[in-house]
DNA sequence: CTAGGTTAGTGTAATAATGACACTTTTAGG
DNA sequence: CCTAAAAGTGTCATTATTACACTAACCTAG
């Protein structure tokens, strides 16, 4: 079976940058091409759009398929058009990058036979195609975004303490903050319910959990407020 | 002459969303179909991706073809990919917005014969395909970005006033500023040099004329400084 | 030639936001 | 019971934001 056109098409494919936080380590999800081109080389998880398939749509699919995820926030990146960046044909790639609440996915086995992994985001390997650049343009806008809008918590389990914020938001940004200021600020917004839970087995002082209100987020945000970090 | 290709291939093309500021106007640059589907309607400039081209090279080429501007900043907004938003076969869109300074390109006649027009944004046509939709991310996406990177003035002809600079702000932000917080601001950026030049033939006090500093920028940028209004 | 219309240009003070900074509390483990 | 480790907490100085009203300059029309 094959397809005719009248006009030359290129061919149309959707990557997934998926973004983890593993402690305080922030970690990208990875899989390993066991096709040529770039065999054995890790690539961002991704695949060809369908005839009618949406384009979000296309993402999710293939990172189901490759990596087993399903539970994301996803949200379209940039679309790299350089005709030479495949070496088959032109290829034109809708990138879109993701969070994921690491804890839910841990250790989630490969799928069949392709090897899959978190890698710390300052020590990726190289990476197939132009990937790299990809990837360096998913930072830049993650670090953007976590500043003004609230979507850090996408990166954390349900219930979280304001230790694990704080240093969510030190490993995206790349920089310390300060503990008093930063509570201040983000109590400050009210979107934080404190819960009646404490952790356990901690050898230090337990610290309370808080858990994201989204609903509070969607009604302030309708009255003109602005999320800001 | 036909191509075929294994698998199934969407259609790409590339849109313009083309700002453009009439005084105190902000604009927006459409032509009028003169095929089916939608002959007759109003329309975004653009059209097919070409096998060797570059994606942004592609929207300059058709703007330039369907338009005749040819200087402009331009960058990606959104690639569309809804699989029925082209009634013919499965095209998706990327599109790009752009801003030119009006006044250079001031009743541009249409190439060939194709209908040129600036309207007004609030004033804008039923538009072909999902033109509204890609228009509506558009002018979100310039209120977003005007506030936090100095791409107004790509609007603004190379010597422009306060008030000039100020209207074109409460245009695009469509909300009034103060005029004393306004100024107090702006010129504390320091990206503005005065020239000594006025208004002439006004019958008001004549304005001073200024220019925005583009090398100034780059290097308070790299120094961390941050444009924000 | 003057009165009216129109935009340019200017400063201050009250209020809010930011940033710097250090000690006590709680818990587990040795 | 001592130590290590993170939680939790407030103040003050500095800076940024907002609200606000008059005079200056120039043209036009009478």
């Amino acid at each position: 079976m094959s397809y005719i056109y009248k006009h030359p098409h290129p061919a149309v494919t959707v990557d997934g940058v998926v973004f983890g936080l593993d402690d305080a380590d922030l970690k990208l999800l990875l899989i390993q091409r066991k096709v040529d081109p770039f065999k054995g080389k890790w690539a961002l998880p991704g695949g060809f759009v369908q005839p009618d398939e949406d384009l979000e749509a296309a993402v999710r699919r293939e990172l189901a398929d490759e990596t087993g995820i399903t539970r994301l926030y996803l949200e379209q990146l940039f679309s790299f058009g350089d005709p030479k960046r495949d070496p088959r044909e032109r290829v034109i790639s809708v990138a879109y990058y993701a969070l994921v609440k690491l804890a839910d996915h841990r250790l989630r086995a490969a799928s069949d036979a392709v090897d899959v992994a978190w890698f710390p985001v300052a020590e990726l390997p190289k990476l197939a195609f132009d990937h790299e650049k990809i990837v360096e343009v998913a930072l830049r806008r993650l670090k953007a975004k976590v500043r003004y809008e609230p979507i850090g918590f996408e990166l954390l389990p349900e219930k979280f303490t304001l230790g694990e914020l704080q240093r969510l938001y030190e490993a995206v940004l790349e920089q310390a903050v300060d503990k008093r200021n930063f509570r201040k600020k983000i109590l400050g917004t009210e979107l934080l319910d404190p819960l009646d839970e404490y952790q356990q087995d901690v050898a230090h002082r337990a610290a309370q959990y808080y858990r994201f209100n989204r609903t509070r987020y969607e009604q302030l945000k309708k009255r003109g407020f602005n999320f800001e970090l």
